[in-house]
RNA sequence: GCGCAGGUGGCAGAGUGGUCAAUUGCAUCAGACUGUAAAUCUGACGCCCUUCGGGCUACGCAGGUUCAAAUCCUGCCCUGCGCA
């Protein structure tokens, strides 16, 4: 039985002039994806804090699982036999996930440090390979040619990654884009290792797009796997001569099919770290080489003020645990910057959040009433918080999509970045 | 009235002669958070001086012992429990 693959489609509406960026639209089976967009992280089948049915009414386009996350817990057969990831959590919309690639960094290079941001602001560069932690005591992941050695931060026990095994296991999960699995490296790492963990990384993309392509051809079943898109990660950290490579190597790499037809990527993730004044840069030259009529995910990035740069410089999607993340911990976005809701100096402030804001919780709360649900760490604090930072983030993303195809979006950013102190 | 237990920083509660301005938790006040080990983590938290550091006042009140007391002694005040 032979199957056409049908890809994936994504069509380029309009592009900025001297700039990289552009305003597409990528069609999954299920629904399409109008970049830029600012995809929700849900690492474990949830978007934490937040049900599915909020999640749509916030605007989330895409959700962003961990196939890490997922194996250790339900288990990717628990997934699979609920009908895949967006089945098995109620959400109709489009689905990804991650390779467990972050993972072989923060449970690996970054465990226990104190420091565990990906994103370095005062770096110490340093050319001692044992930096980098790969197998120090007490670190839960552990690197070698063949794949990692993870032991779950739950339980202690061993469980072994490939990229084969990643790749079965995100299609057993079922997303509609799913990544290849690499390595992230510290943003401590010296250039030597870099360059290993890079190659390492390129060699472990080939076998990803090999076992993907190689469980399409043997699969009986029909479902909707034929729908499912593998997006290769470039990696290289910071260095020029490295991120060039990477994307040459990632942006071309080709499998020959049985049927004398090839196939690569459907599109890329940038990986890895950065040194924060660095991503402009890195994303220059990394979406100068990648093919362009593929959609470029960020990984992992960002706050309001990287995306303006990463969409300039070519990136179409973002994912970023930040608005989560930080409206769980009471800091919360507006037009003028951050506010940490539990100062006291709203304990009595009867406004919302921010007036203007169309959100739910802004609809409906005071950041008095806010300030008072995380002073008394109520558990709506949480789901009120995350409505208004996913909205605000979403929103702003989609704000830069929409100007963008009207031609103004030179003149929202600067309106953005007056207001905005980060 | 008698017996027993006890009075420590906003609260709870350690300490029971020097290393105590005093463990810890909570509260309070700030800060951090970028492919989620995160409803988490960090710092400050008697007063004064510029940080290091230094000075001052403190463990119910008043005296005392001692080189040295939150810690020992005496008296007083107060609280809880038990007995009358």
């Amino acid at each position: 039985m032979h199957h056409i693959l049908k890809g994936m489609r994504f069509a380029i509406q309009k592009r900025m002039k001297n700039t990289l960026g552009r305003a597409g639209a990528l069609e999954t089976a299920h629904g399409v994806i109008e970049t830029p967009a600012f995809v929700a992280v849900g690492t474990k089948a949830t978007v934490k804090a937040l049900t599915s049915e909020q999640i749509k009414e916030i605007g989330v386009p895409v959700v962003f699982g961990n196939t890490y996350h997922l194996y250790l817990e339900p288990g990717e057969t628990v997934i699979k036999k609920a009908g895949g990831l967006g089945k098995f959590m109620g959400w109709s919309g489009p689905t990804m996930t991650d390779s467990g690639g972050f993972q072989v960094f923060s449970l690996g290079a970054a465990y226990g440090k104190t420091e565990r941001s990906k994103i370095a602001t005062h770096l110490q560069h340093t050319n001692k390979l044992e930096n980098v932690g790969m197998l120090s005591e007490g670190v839960l992941a552990k690197i070698d040619e063949g794949g990692v050695t993870f032991k779950s931060y739950k339980d202690g026990s061993t469980h072994r990654f490939t990229p084969e095994r990643s790749i079965e296991i995100q299609h057993a999960i079922g997303a509609d884009i799913i990544f290849a699995f690499d390595e992230c490296t510290s943003p401590e790492a010296p250039l030597q290792y870099q360059r290993e963990a890079m190659e390492r990384t390129h060699r472990w993309a080939e076998r990803s797009l090999r076992e993907h392509r190689r469980l399409f051809s043997n699969s009986h079943e029909l479902e909707n796997k034929d729908t499912q898109t593998l997006f290769g990660i470039v990696q290289g950290g910071r260095f020029e001569k490295l991120r060039k490579e990477s994307a040459r190597v990632i942006g071309k790499m080709e499998l020959v099919q049985p049927d004398g037809s090839r196939c690569g990527f459907d599109g890329f993730g940038i990986g890895g770290s950065f040194e924060k004044e660095d991503i402009d840069t890195v994303l220059d030259w990394v979406n100068s080489i990648l093919p362009e009529e593929k959609p470029r995910h960020l990984l992992g990035i960002g706050e309001p003020l990287d995306l303006f740069g990463a969409v300039e410089n070519g990136c179409d999607l973002f994912d970023c645990v930040a608005p989560t993340r930080r409206a769980r911990n009471g800091s919360l976005y507006t037009s003028r910057g951050l506010i940490a809701i539990e100062n006291a100096r709203y304990k009595n402030d009867f406004t919302p959040i921010e007036t203007s804001c169309g959100c739910y919780t802004c609809k409906h709360f005071t950041r008095a009433y806010l300030s008072h649900l995380f002073r008394s760490k109520e558990i709506l604090s949480n789901t009120l918080a995350s409505i208004h930072n996913l909205y605000f983030i979403i929103h702003l993303v989609r704000r830069i999509q929409e100007t963008i195809l009207e031609g103004n979006f030179a003149r929202f950013k600067e309106d953005f970045l007056s207001g905005y102190q980060g």
